[in-house]
DNA sequence: TTGACAGGTTAAGTTACTTGATCCATAAGG
DNA sequence: CCTTATGGATCAAGTAACTTAACCTGTCAA
């Protein structure tokens, strides 16, 4: 009883959800987080307050001398399911400040370091052009800087894209090059400014490398002991040993590169590449194709 | 005139931004995204786009033929300020499948694709413990699987966490070993339970490799061309063909593994490091000092 | 013991909504 | 050509979801 279970608006929704996502994560909160977060009255948050009480019961307390509102032991999630991976995404966000911490519902987030990596920013305006061109299936030029050292150093080339592809590092945009009639990866930010719409110069079915798969078959690198191999094993999700992973043709340059599986199984200290690939023949020789274009390697 | 700039409720505001964040990225929008994603009726839409016209004039405009608000070629967006590297930070979340597009306020995703690393997914109740030992400067006792030889395959020790990092691949919680009296980062994917809280073992401002750096600094690599050292320095934001990034003396070693710097400079083909280090005696032997705990390694 | 803080509550009024109806314009199909 | 489907605008009546303003309670720290 107490659980009414009428329709609910959105705003109050997020509300409850933010207070549930508050008490699993931080196991606490006060009014005060709702109303300045979500700039309503106090007589509101704690209408709000009392609403997420009633609906999940036994959930939620309040702390009178800490004077906080504290989740009970026995707190059950009733409004969101919570996802760790989902949690440290927001929180390589506010690491990398691609995001402010008052952008998420993390409360109190807890002191957090990424890669430094001091990568030039995307501008808006190239993006958002390349995105205009992808939607309308048409080409687009772009002012790009070529490490090719036939071509000029910064050129205009008219190319067709039609999709993005990160490598771990960097995003690329995958497009039919209206010069070398091939499609390529072109860094983002190695594309200084975006012109015209134009008619494409292919269709993104003709894009083999990017539409067709290997499945990479990855083990626990055999050259380390059978102990750190199970351990590998767990921490890679290979119940039985093995994984197998679809990858796209055109990322496995970067795939290779990313867990430097070429190398795994030669190099002196393995613990320096964990993963090896049981059907290295087939993978091997399905990546020289990509690296043909030696635009992508840097 | 027009533009009346009363006090604004948050879910008001809300969807104006979802309106201008969409008329910015996807150039267009229809009523129905608004019901569908806020849950709130026609009439109410229909308002909501009248209120952005009213307060943001000239930025949309209605394409009856293709039944859809476009932005106008005038647009200048007035409640968002459009970020590109935002903007790919959620569009790799989705490809990651750690948010559904429905999460976001992207309307069209295009087709994107981020490295497909088959790693085991974090227990939210193990990420939940750590953070509340760190919130209150507690240990906690964790079941780990040790790549160190000398231990157990699996053990409980007791740490004190207090900050968490990530290495471009992997989340580590940085915390004293209680039982090895050190530092240390443990890889949260291979903690497999949490127990109790207890007294900590350390300070968290004792953790001296945490909380010193050292100025990495980077220049293209030597072993470049005159012209790709141009085009990196200009990717990386090197105005005077150097940057200096302070990083955590704890994460030199995964700085060093990631951006490939140790070899950079004798490596066959120096496309593979396009940054070189240049205090590099510095750099290489403060590295050592975060290599000794074979654990941080694999 | 006083004040500051955190929370709760009630009452009256406002705003932001909903439902349900009716109407308009355009595009696509027969 | 007429029909149907789609997407949008708008009005009227009613209802949640708010706000403001005032006043009350418990706990802690100075």
């Amino acid at each position: 009883m107490g659980t009414t279970e009428e329709k609910i608006r959105w705003g109050v929704e997020q509300r409850l959800e933010y207070i549930e996502f508050r008490l699993f994560w931080d196991g606490e909160l006060k009014r005060g987080d709702i109303t300045s977060r979500f700039g309503v009255s106090t007589p509101q948050a704690s209408g709000d307050l009392a609403t997420y009480r009633d609906r999940a019961p036994g959930n939620i307390d309040y702390d009178g001398s800490r004077k906080r509102f504290v989740a009970t032991p026995r707190f059950k999630p009733r409004f969101i399911k919570p996802n760790a991976d989902r949690y440290l995404a927001q929180l390589e966000a506010i690491a990398d400040r691609v995001i402010g911490v008052d952008e998420t519902w993390i409360g109190a987030a807890p002191a957090a370091e990424a890669m430094p990596i001091p990568r030039r920013k995307v501008d808006p305006a190239i993006l958002k052009g390349l995105l205009a061109a992808i939607r309308a299936h048409r080409s687009i030029e772009v002012e790009h800087r070529s490490m090719n050292p036939q071509r000029e150093e910064t050129m205009w080339r008219r190319i067709t894209p039609h999709a993005f592809g990160h490598d771990g590092l960097r995003w690329h945009v995958r497009a039919f090059c209206h010069i070398d009639k091939i499609f390529k990866d072109f860094v983002l930010s190695r594309c200084l400014a975006v012109g015209e719409l134009h008619e494409p110069g292919a269709e993104p079915a003709q894009d083999d490398l990017w539409f067709s798969f290997l499945d990479v078959v990855l083990e626990p690198n055999p050259a380390l002991n059978e102990r750190d191999r199970r351990t590998i094993a767990h921490e890679y999700g290979m119940p039985d040993g093995r994984v197998t992973v679809p990858v796209r043709r055109a990322l496995l340059y970067y795939f290779n590169k990313r867990l430097r599986l070429e190398a795994a199984k030669t190099i002196d200290d393995p613990t320096l590449a964990p993963l090896a690939v049981v059907n290295q023949d087939e993978f091997l020789s399905a990546i020289p194709a990509t690296k043909s274009h030696r635009d992508l390697l840097m």
